[in-house]
DNA sequence: TAGTGGTCTAGACCACCCT
DNA sequence: GGGTGGTCTAGACCACTAC
């Protein structure tokens, strides 16, 4: 047994994840005890802790006490989104950003909307729709709807200085919420706010926002054709 | 000052982030250091550190040495995606998933793949093109290029008992790489395929992997009309 | 019920970097 | 220079669960 000295903690995720990468312990396989790799590699436990951890939250390991760490049979790849505020989306793309309020009213949300948002009431709600351009080119086509009850406030935003997106995000932290990505062909309305042919595909989100057990909002955002959301593993 | 007893790092964890949401303390605003947040909770600082690093590493809070922890001004939202195995995606569904080979050739990869991987040469590849299908109907339209130098031995596997992704991801343990989501519309060979319209729009995600520094695998991926790729925030 | 991981403690030293 | 977070230690108790 090869004994190693001084190790931080990613020292051992690194060797860690060089043998399942070498296949010195294969998919399946049983590890070796916390314990015994703390003696290995001349720490405390604790920092072995550390490192199979951050594997395990990471989707590499798994790990039950009484049964033991194994490495995942099937690693489920994990990608992660960092979905930024449009205008910063934009600017990260290295063009000017700029934004359109195409309509701001106050009226009863269609039933879907209802539906998604958990609200069977039929409440009025704040309707935006609002065009994002990159480079004066369209960018985004964005439809909103925000629970008045919740966020009362919001009829006294100016959005031509600042987008929903933005000042729901600045004053409304730490929501949850659930995301649907999908692609769909442009409807004539919408080729027309996106300056494009009808039929064309575009990249679909649709997101519900909500502040614990209160919904906050629901979004359906069209994307201009061309768009890509890249991510690294 | 309140002190509370006994508080595991999810309780503590759990009120930075009540603070944060009821705005007890700001965007932007110096929290207090893990030392005296120790004192208040009544635990030792490597459990308020815990609880403080899951929350920076979520986004939720910046923190320097020296300039202490923030509050973050631009909570960016980090949505995760799990990208299992093809099969278990459909089977996640619900359906019964089925696949079938539509070629496996050996081939010199057009430009654009040999680009995506970085290889220069013309040296041959493994050309894929399969269909996977949910309750028989299809699902997902794959096509991959494999890159033989690094995966020699995936000439001698029978792609009807195993799919390209699922072998790759079992033999290939620990990739890197890229992903792009995209919208398009179906190419005539891809409607036919998929059975739908030509122009239908439809969800594309193009993924490179890498194994350390040697190109693995490009793929291609076109899902039937109607696909959604959901997570939670 | 025994073995494994999950967590907490009290203390320590260090790296970083703002002032 | 000094204050903050980053990490490590040695030990302890506990929760879960396979056996």
């Amino acid at each position: 047994m090869t004994t190693v000295q001084n190790q931080s903690w990613r020292s051992i995720r690194s060797e860690v994840v060089r043998r399942i990468a070498d296949r010195d312990w294969l998919p399946g396989q049983l590890i070796p005890g916390e314990v015994e790799l703390a003696r290995e590699f001349g720490c405390a436990r604790t920092t072995v802790n550390r490192a199979l951890r951050e594997l395990a939250s990471a989707g590499l390991l798994d790990r039950r006490r009484k049964a033991g760490t194994r490495v995942s049979l099937n690693p489920v790849l994990k990608a992660t989104l960092d979905i930024p505020v449009t205008r910063l989306e934009v600017e990260q793309r290295g063009a000017v950003y700029d934004h359109h309020l195409l309509e701001r009213v106050v009226a009863v949300p269609p039933q879907q909307v209802a539906g998604r948002l958990g609200l069977t009431t039929t409440s009025r709600m704040l309707h935006l729709r609002a065009l994002h351009l990159a480079d004066d080119k369209p960018f985004l086509y964005e439809d909103r709807w925000v629970n008045l009850a919740m966020v009362p406030q919001i009829l006294d935003v100016d959005f031509g200085l600042i987008s929903a997106n933005e000042w729901l995000v600045r004053n409304i932290p730490l929501t949850t919420g659930d995301i649907t990505f999908s692609a769909a062909n442009a409807s004539p309305d919408e080729a027309d706010i996106l300056r494009t042919t009808k039929g064309a595909g575009i990249f679909i989100v649709d997101r519900t926002t909500w502040a614990g057990p209160e919904p906050i909002t629901s979004v359906h955002l069209a994307y201009a054709p061309g768009f890509q959301m890249r991510t690294t593993i």
